[in-house]
RNA sequence: GGCCCGUUCGUCUAGGGGUUAGGACGCCAGGUUUUCAUCCUGGUAGCAGCGGUUCGAAUCCGCUACGGGCUACCA
């Protein structure tokens, strides 16, 4: 029978979750959903000295604003909790104790400080240091002390780690879901630390026995442990928990935008994009990083954007809802190589959203912004400002720079306008056609810009002498929509009003 | 250094033995807009290199180069 899919989005807690760890929580979000299978939450909080408060409320606020929303796990209840790995300390030790049992680990006593010193010493001779196969039987580990010794030193509370015994000369063998077949000689692998000193399980323990225990078919997760596979797969056997072990899909990283390496949380500062989904605050070491959601983003967009890093679903199709997504997502199309992010493409998927919206729905989302400045405008009025300027806009928080004329009169005026479209003769022109302004009493748009015409023609004036002067006098640049549609919702006296202060200041 | 993974326009990618190598972002040009932006149309630009297999290679294989990851009692 085909188990149930089940996959799991297991960060730690270490501070604010990078836009590749939202990718990550999105592709296994998709393809539970494409599988009608769960997605969960797990919290691997195993390093007590890297904790960070508040990093686990942040995953958990940016995974929802994403519309990524767990099925279980820490914040949304499940059966086989906890799902935060502190809390499942009792746990793992049984799985350590299994595995020494049966002579897949050994007790090793030998403390941080004389490993760092023969890393050193190997370092200096150009070599690197490996507690392997061919270093263990010289080191001071349960391999080599007497049965006598190892229980005296286990007695007496010394300090001591459980490692895996790397099994010699074996090829594991993998068959990835994203990269196919990839294999691994366990001759070049090192006896990696299952069990640390203070009572805790390393990630390669926690991982494997909780995706044992939760039911986890499917493991999804960045490239950056490919290496740790055949461990784990290796762990799996020596459990003996094989038979229903996860297979694996390692993503591609997303790298910087220009230069070496994979993205990193600095790279936003220095180049002007978040790196994070949401805005991450930190009072105790001052840090702090912009977020997606603070720079006006839509989670729409930034899912899109997200979700065309390192997958396409073979189509021409640009625009993806949720939904869409789960309809097409298929990991066997998930990229091999590491994909570098380009920040002018999440503008291009956000100003397409914000296309897709409403006038009334942009309105709500300017609203506060504009009382926060103390205006506070006719809200069927500023549905029709924001209609009239949203198309010149990327973010919400454009809707001021592009339409802040319609709520105060310009302070300046473009001087490169003024140079080169105020002519001498501009000034009277203006003068005549805010008497003729005076006499217009319909003061709508089509009205207007009839009346206006014949004006024109009467006057034997050419349109060009007079829009860009008129629109600088309204706006303080040559920007902007329609030039009627200005005139009507700014109001007939306003309009006025302003065209008489421009010719007193200009000149 | 060792091990593993990767390499198609500047960027994201499609294409998996026979294609004028397709799309998107960006950029450039033209059109629309009496402004600017939008929008439309067009253009620019790519199979890392070398060998091999084959009638035929971007596609399969090998080597080289380059890029990336891992190499902690971190995840």
């Amino acid at each position: 029978m085909e188990r149930k899919v089940r996959v799991r989005f297991a960060p730690s807690p270490t501070g604010p979750l990078h836009m590749g760890g939202v990718r990550t929580a999105l592709f296994n979000y998709l393809f539970a959903r494409k599988h009608n299978g769960d997605f969960l939450l797990r919290i691997e909080d195993t390093d007590q000295n890297r904790y960070v408060p508040g990093a686990e409320e942040y995953i958990i606020e940016s995974l929802k604003w994403c519309g990524l929303v767990p099925d279980e796990g820490v914040g949304f209840g499940g059966d086989l909790g906890p799902y935060r790995q502190s809390e499942r300390k009792p746990i793992y030790k049984k799985y350590a104790d299994h595995l020494i049992e049966n002579g897949f680990a050994y007790y090793s006593f030998d403390t941080a400080e004389e490993l760092d010193e023969l890393r050193k010493q190997a370092e200096a001779n150009k070599q690197v240091f490996s507690y392997d196969l061919h270093t263990r039987n010289g080191l001071k580990n349960s391999l080599t002390l007497s049965s006598e010794d190892v229980a005296a030193r286990l007695q007496s509370g010394e300090h001591y780690v459980i490692r895996f015994k790397m099994p010699e000369n074996r090829d594991v063998v993998e068959e990835d879901l994203i990269r196919g077949r990839v294999s691994f000689n366990t001759n070049q692998l090192d006896d990696k630390v299952l069990f640390k000193s203070d009572g805790m399980p390393t990630y390669h323990l926690a991982n494997v026995v909780d995706d044992h225990l939760m039911n986890i078919t499917h493991v999804i997760r960045g490239e950056e442990w490919l290496s740790s596979m055949p461990l784990h797969i290796l762990l799996y056997e020596a459990l003996g928990i094989s038979e229903t072990r996860p297979r694996f899909s390692h993503l591609p990283l997303i790298l910087k935008p220009e230069g070496k390496g994979k993205l990193s949380k600095r790279d936003g500062d220095k180049m002007g994009f978040p790196v994070f989904p949401l805005l991450w605050n930190n009072q105790e070491t001052g840090e702090s990083y912009r977020g997606y959601r603070e720079d006006g983003y839509f989670p729409e967009a930034f899912i899109n954007m997200l979700a065309f890093l390192g997958w396409s679903p073979g189509t021409e199709q640009e625009f993806f809802s949720m939904d869409e997504l789960i309809e097409s997502f298929d990991l066997s199309r998930v990229v091999k190589s590491g994909a570098r992010f380009d920040p002018e493409k999440a503008k291009w998927f956000n100003r397409h959203y914000l296309q897709q919206k409403s006038s009334a729905e942009l309105t709500a989302l300017f609203l506060p912004a504009l009382k926060e400045k103390g205006i506070d405008p006719d809200t069927q009025k500023l549905e029709r400002i924001v209609g009239s300027i949203k198309e010149r806009c990327e973010f919400v928080n454009d809707l001021w720079e592009q339409g802040h004329y319609f709520f105060q009169a310009p302070e300046s005026y473009d001087e490169k306008t003024v140079r080169t479209k105020w002519k001498p003769d501009t000034s009277e022109k203006l003068q005549a056609i805010t008497s003729f302004f005076e006499t217009v009493d319909d003061w709508k748009y089509e009205p207007i810009k009839e009346k206006f015409s014949e004006f024109m023609t009467a006057k034997e004036w050419g349109f060009g002498s007079v829009m860009v002067p008129i629109r600088l006098a309204l706006v303080g640049s040559s920007s902007g929509p329609d030039l009627f549609e200005i005139l009507e919702l700014l109001g007939k006296d306003e309009t006025i009003d302003r065209i008489k202060t421009a010719i007193s200041k200009i000149q």
